[in-house]
DNA sequence: TGCATCATCCAAAGCGGTTTGAGTGTGATT
DNA sequence: AATCACACTCAAACCGCTTTGGATGATGCA
């Protein structure tokens, strides 16, 4: 059934079928009413191929996600950013397309998204320094939006991100005010901007109570599992072990926990751990009480408002470039305490 | 620059150039040489929307992801599949369209798709028993891959699937020979198709042993670090504990192992686990040595494989259903051991 | 030489909508 | 009664490509 059936059977032209269903105002209403009730009884569906054509609009929003050597961008907490922005996208009426392609053709994805037409515009994934994506973007010519932030690019952009700085900078606080001294930090890949933020927040925190932070006491690396335990471990086993974590990542926080545990101590008590919760659905926290200490900002939240940014720059060219900055909320779990006192040297 | 313009500027016909570049055999040798240069010269992509109206076909394929209250799908395994489908996708011109949808207009969903003329086909994720979308598929009329199958169903369907029945099967072999007894199973939710199947293959191996299963040592649950930690702990202090869990994912294997370790033990030497390791990208099972011994199965392979065959099937929908029947590895890691000796009552 | 064959190329008709530019009939205005 | 604005409706062009059904000239063969 399509447009002109559709006319046929109700003695009317396509033109005026398709403006009674689209809602504009020079068509009586007596008949829309009519075409309304016969679209519906027939099961009438506006083909979107021809839509697209006819209106010279993707109605689409594009995902480019290259798939590198290291696969970081298909990982978990994209896929619930993902989840966010798809419901806005249903919502409106547009469709996600996701563009998996080699590291290697990700520019060429972009640029055929614009000259083939089939989207409107894109989210950005994963910015890192002097992200060359951006001013890429901009000679395409295509509406986007970015999640994270570029540190070193000049060019303006639309953005929505978490104050990673002020979050990790908090959770430093926390740990400083409950006695810790020495903060391990295991933080993500440090050419992604992300962490980069995070240790600038953990470093002022240190600086501002006049401490120098310990390289030793840095690690940054993929957020696995395994990449925590191995960083807790190594930094465990230092003459002078942490007191307490500062950790990227729900997942990297399990490996840094079964570092600790193995070592005869106890989350907690023993060690003090703080993990950035990205609060995904399927990894949850813990139910009624956390069981980690976390910097809190939902990426789900995140894409929802991403997608709603993009659609408004798309519906209205014109705007200038938008940002939200989200804060991360300090949860308070059962991964953190009091630092241990120190053994004092005895005295006799 | 649109085939028109290309066209002109090449002093020939729309047609002749639109068969130089499509390969059309009625075409002269030279000329499409220089139809091709030019077609780069002036980089010209020919415009997907016109594409798809005049061929009527979308070249895309769709995934829909019902956005529950309790979040299936949205999972860390759904990202690595569709990463995995994605590739196939890009390397055979089509678009991956994602609808992620409120639970109740999944249904929906799937008839916009094809009415409206969206998507060429769809794969569909997560099947329970007697799922009812596969008969709503074969009423829509458009074709369709499961991930995985749906007993119950008698209608003939595509499908790709991991043989869960015989992993879990050799699992629970592997520990009965390791001398344990008690095994522990901590499942995925049992209304879904695999984990009814993996509850079978443990049963059956039980079975052929003259073991029966208790009730207390089946647990089923979503697949959390959460929920694991529930299920050990829970038969971990029953009156007679198991000595061996079987576990459906790696998350909640993490969980387990918590669980484990929280009460002072130790896996592989007091308590040993198999898990369920899907392979994702970035939540490896160790690098060298595997942590968890597990029946392994890569669901990005998975993805690559189903994205094959319904490509192949759209484009010849004359073909019978198609299915792969993925064995899963058993793989040999350090969280398994021989049963600890029972403490025999102490005779004077 | 005459005619069928073949290799090339093109005009035009779709695909299924949207949108422009006119054309009606009606009631109000003068 | 003539004029005009207004409310509706429609025919046709258009979006950018594919594809059908010729057309043209060169070639092959008798």
């Amino acid at each position: 059934m399509n447009l002109k059936e559709l006319a046929t059977k109700l003695g009317l032209s396509p033109t005026t079928v398709s403006r009674a269903l689209n809602g504009y105002p020079e068509v009586n209403e007596a008949t829309r009413e009519r075409v309304m009730a016969a679209a519906k009884r027939h099961n009438y569906r506006p083909n979107t191929r021809a839509i697209r054509l006819a209106t010279g609009r993707a109605l689409a929003v594009g995902h480019v996600i290259p798939l590198a050597t290291r696969h970081e961008i298909v990982n978990p907490i994209f896929a619930d950013f993902i989840a966010g922005a798809g419901e806005t996208y249903s919502r409106n009426g547009y469709d996600m397309i996701l563009s998996v392609v080699p590291d290697e053709s990700e520019e060429q994805a972009y640029r055929d998204l614009k000259s083939r037409g089939s989207a409107d515009g894109v989210i950005l994934h994963a910015p890192r320094m002097n992200d060359s994506r951006i001013p890429l973007l901009h000679e395409i010519g295509i509406p986007f939006v970015v999640h994270g932030r570029a540190t070193g690019t000049d060019l303006p952009y639309s953005w929505v991100d978490v104050n990673n700085r002020r979050a990790f900078q908090r959770a430093t606080e926390f740990l400083l005010d409950l006695g810790h001294l020495r903060i391990g930090l295991v933080n993500g890949l440090e050419f992604m901007d992300f962490a980069i933020r995070r240790r600038t927040g953990y470093v002022d925190a240190l600086a501002a109570r006049g401490l120098s932070p310990d390289p030793a006491l840095m690690a940054s690396d993929e957020m696995t599992e395994i990449s925590g335990y191995r960083a807790a471990s190594a930094m465990l086993d230092l003459p002078a072990p942490p007191t307490a974590f500062l950790v990227a990542s729900m997942i990297s926080g399990m490996g840094v926990r079964r570092a600790i545990e193995e070592r005869g101590l106890r989350m907690g008590r023993d060690i003090s751990v703080i993990i950035h919760d990205d609060d995904l659905s399927y990894m949850k926290n813990g139910d009624d009480v956390p069981i980690f200490t976390a910097t809190r900002s939902s990426v789900r939240d995140a894409g929802r408002i991403a997608a709603d940014l993009l659609l408004g720059i798309i519906a209205n060219p014109g705007h200038g470039p938008e940002h939200r900055l989200l804060e991360a909320e300090l949860i308070i779990g059962q991964s953190t305490g009091p630092a241990p006192r120190p053994h004092a040297p005895e005295k006799a």
